[in-house]
DNA sequence: AAGCAGCGCAACCGCGGTTTT
DNA sequence: CAAAACCGCGGTTGCGCTGCT
């Protein structure tokens, strides 16, 4: 834009932090006038400063409405389920948290929730399981595979032919569980000893490794036993972060459902508090409501559709991927949002 | 105790969109 | 209608703090 002269070139005028002094100069200014002009502003405020920052200041520190202090676990839920929707909008999530600034959800976006959706296996641009992580899941899934055909090969080797081939196997199965449980666990491990999913309120997706691994839970007990390794209990996976956001319409088709409407929504983003809303903690991004059941319930009480229809999802990544990450789910929240 | 690295956050920069002249 | 002025947004930077070696 032509004729344009940038803050940075206007010589004189103070640039960093503020001082006690400046902020006071600049409350007690828009206390009495409003900020009118922001150009105009710092002249006649009387500060050595341009319009542009006094601006910031107010808008981003200064302002009395602002909400200081540590972002509440509904409020980052709120941040994550918007961010979903819009993008790196700040302004327009930052209207959906009042007493929130835009620049503070951004530095917020960025130095926590960007680290704990990669730590869940979650793009955080996409909200999309990453596809390094999937990847490293089929690689594996390609080692099992190979161990298999190895072993059409192995008819006539001796049993110590066959033991090697066999821990072969188990060692890709446990480098996949391994590997699975970092996804899900959001802890960074380099070895086995690392998570026990074994543990007494374990809530392991049984389903979803009977069938990458082929392995029931006692089995998986026994490999993990075999190893040696220890599994501290406190060390136990999140798996709720394996649950997924639940496109409500989707799930239940027509809009008799009594799950969340959308002209209800503004209601349950303006009020994050609220026990029944989906965003009540993270990573649980699913209704508690009965009417819609998360995909863990439906895997635990079966899913009705699975005998009768042979399109339904044969494992969990597969329902996880169809509820959480059907586009429909982003239209939903812009939807929701406008 | 000193040096270093990582983190968090306030502030800056540059651009696009809107309003004013 | 075009140019200039202004505003607001998103990306980036840099500084201070903290914890680790």
């Amino acid at each position: 834009m032509m004729g344009r002269i940038a803050c940075s070139d206007e010589s004189g005028l103070k640039k960093g932090p503020w001082t006690p002094e400046e902020d006071r100069i600049l409350v007690d200014y828009i206390q009495k006038n409003g900020h009118g002009s922001w150009r105009a502003l710092p002249k006649l405020a009387g500060l050595n400063r341009c319009g542009k920052s006094c601006r910031l200041r107010w808008t981003n520190y200064l302002r009395p409405d602002i909400k200081r202090g540590k972002f509440s676990e509904d409020e980052e839920q709120l941040i994550i389920n918007l961010h979903a929707a819009l993008g790196n909008k700040w302004s327009a999530i930052a209207g959906h948290l009042p007493g929130r600034t835009d620049n503070e959800i951004k530095n917020f976006w960025n130095t926590h929730l960007k680290k704990k959706l990669l730590q869940m296996g979650l793009d955080p641009v996409t909200h999309r399981p990453r596809l390094d992580h999937l990847n490293l899941l089929s690689n594996l899934q390609q080692l099992l595979a190979a161990t298999n055909i190895v072993s059409n090969f192995t008819n006539t080797w001796d049993i110590n032919a066959l033991r090697l081939q066999s821990d072969a196997t188990q060692i890709a199965k446990l480098q996949l569980l391994q590997n699975i449980l970092q996804v899900l666990g959001g802890s960074p491990t380099s070895n086995l000893e690392l998570l026990n999913p074994f543990g007494p309120s374990s809530s392991l997706p049984h389903g979803f490794l009977n069938e990458v691994l082929g392995l029931n839970q006692s089995k998986l007990q026994n490999l993990y036993n075999g190893c040696s390794t220890s599994f501290p209990s406190q060390n136990q996976p999140n798996f709720q972060s394996f649950e997924a956001p639940q496109p409500y319409h989707h799930m239940n088709g027509a809009s008799n459902s009594s799950c969340m409407k959308s002209e209800k929504v503004d209601e349950q983003l303006d009020a994050p508090n609220s026990s029944s809303t989906p965003f009540s903690s993270l990573p649980n991004l699913v209704s508690v409501s009965p009417e819609c059941p998360t995909v863990k319930q439906m895997e635990n009480n079966g899913n009705p559709n699975e005998s009768s229809d042979p399109s339904s999802p044969s494992t969990t990544f597969e329902m996880w991927g169809d509820f959480m990450y059907e586009d429909v789910s982003d239209a939903y929240w812009k939807d929701l949002i406008e």
